[in-house]
DNA sequence: ATCATAGTCGTCTTCCTGACGATAAACACT
DNA sequence: AGTGTTTATCGTCAGGAAGACGACTATGAT
């Protein structure tokens, strides 16, 4: 049977990121000002078409360098390969979700260690980095006054889904390390843990957790005190990915 | 701006499906025979085109009752309505993945217990349930004495991805129900374990296990003796959906 | 010198698991 | 009826991991 075209219709497929960093004790989220219609001036999730000659996952690697310069950093790469940590998330496909036209979304996750402040086409006041709570909160009023104003389309589900799955897989994962720079301590990834999860880890316990489990962690050998106290051992991401047994995210 | 549809190229959105289900102690996949070019009378997973009104979920839907009859049962559904399990599973979009045209394919998972024999479109002969290791091995000979052909497309990738989520899936939620029938034994439920995970657990460990997770089973009053032996209790899957604690799956 | 801050090492109790003994209740034989 | 087989269920014990928390260390700030 030949190819026949009028036998399926057709559909626009997007690519869009959550791109999650820590800032400042918070987890954060990349958002983008939309420059057009629907949901003109409204803030967004970073994304775009698929081309016609594209793997998904090239697309997404693809619209992450050109939002934040960052290199994609898959799970089968080569590894410390400086770069964000992206995976893909889930696909959105309801057949109001963009009212133009039929679009299916296949969303990414990505996750990064704190950068410079972003970029959107080169245009600084269309992009920035925001609290997770702040993109998801209904309503009120952000930490800088302006009004909270939704998500465009159906972004918001997208960014708790992705939220859900960095909080999830952090317990069973190194992935947390993709929020690090580097060479970090043992402070550090704590820290992370906590901005992720939003609670308080005891520091005695999550320190015996981490440098007890193997190949979790490598000592660099170096020393840091940028965080203030008493200089602490910097590590480098080990090869293990899977952590068995998890790290346990405390009951709420 | 208005909508310009030259600024994007148009795909093609199926749904694939992996249903799985354990028979005779082992776990197997629906697989149905592609009566059409390419891969003409090569065994693929079910599936077919999301219809221009349809969301990803209702498709998947569709296709599941249009090659089983079964309903689907998603996770926010009433619950104890009869039928499967279904999520979704992922997104599989490489340019060369369908060489007639741009496909983009948005897998699902489906978990269903023991079926009566599996209908494709009314014909028996073209679908099948077949153990995933006959399903996902390069070669040789199936039990049957048949040569085993590897599936179409990129269902082996498909079908592997899905065995991995069910896998993981069950460790830390109560999804191993999805495969029993509404009232089920403590040994019928570590069987599924036993056949999902390809391990041998202690029923004795196990039945402390889930007996004693909270809102894990819920007995129904009745025994049964259809596996032979002592007759044990009858349970209903409870309310609980995360395992917390997780079942453990033991170190290969 | 004193204090505040962070990091690191130990201890103790509690919970969970894996290994495995023992008993119970059915069925299939003889 | 008795014996063996099968499956279910209860119990015990040792080892490991985690939560709570005390104690000590090494920096910079005042």
């Amino acid at each position: 049977m030949p190819y026949d075209p009028s036998a399926f219709p057709p559909f626009a497929v997007t690519v869009d990121l959550v791109v999650l960093t820590v800032r400042r004790h918070a987890l954060c989220a990349l958002a983008v000002r939309r420059g057009e219609s629907p949901f003109q001036g409204r803030w967004a999730l970073p994304g775009g078409f698929v081309r016609a000659d594209e793997d998904l996952s090239q697309a997404a690697a693809r619209e992450l360098a050109e939002e934040t310069g960052l290199r994609a950093h898959e799970p089968s790469a080569p590894a410390q390969d400086y770069g964000a940590h992206l995976e893909q998330l889930a696909t959105y496909g309801d057949p109001k979700r963009d009212p133009r036209m039929r679009v299916v979304s296949v969303a990414h996750l990505a996750l990064a260690p704190d950068l410079p402040a972003p970029r959107a086409g080169g245009d600084a006041s269309n992009a920035r980095w925001a609290p997770v709570e702040e993109l998801l909160q209904q309503g009120g009023y952000g930490r800088d006054g302006e009004p909270v104003t939704p998500l465009a389309f159906d972004h918001a589900q997208i960014l708790a889904d992705g939220v859900e799955r960095a909080r999830s897989k952090i317990e069973y994962s190194s992935l947390a390390t993709a929020f690090c720079p580097t060479e970090f301590t043992v402070g550090e990834l704590r820290r992370v843990y906590e901005a992720v999860w939003g609670v308080a880890l005891d520091p005695r316990n999550f320190h015996r957790k981490v440098t007890g489990t193997p190949g979790f962690l490598v000592p660099t050998g170096g020393t840091t005190t940028r965080q203030g106290g008493r200089p602490a051992q910097l590590f480098r991401a080990g090869g293990a990915t899977l952590l068995n047994p998890p790290m346990l995210r405390p009951e709420v």
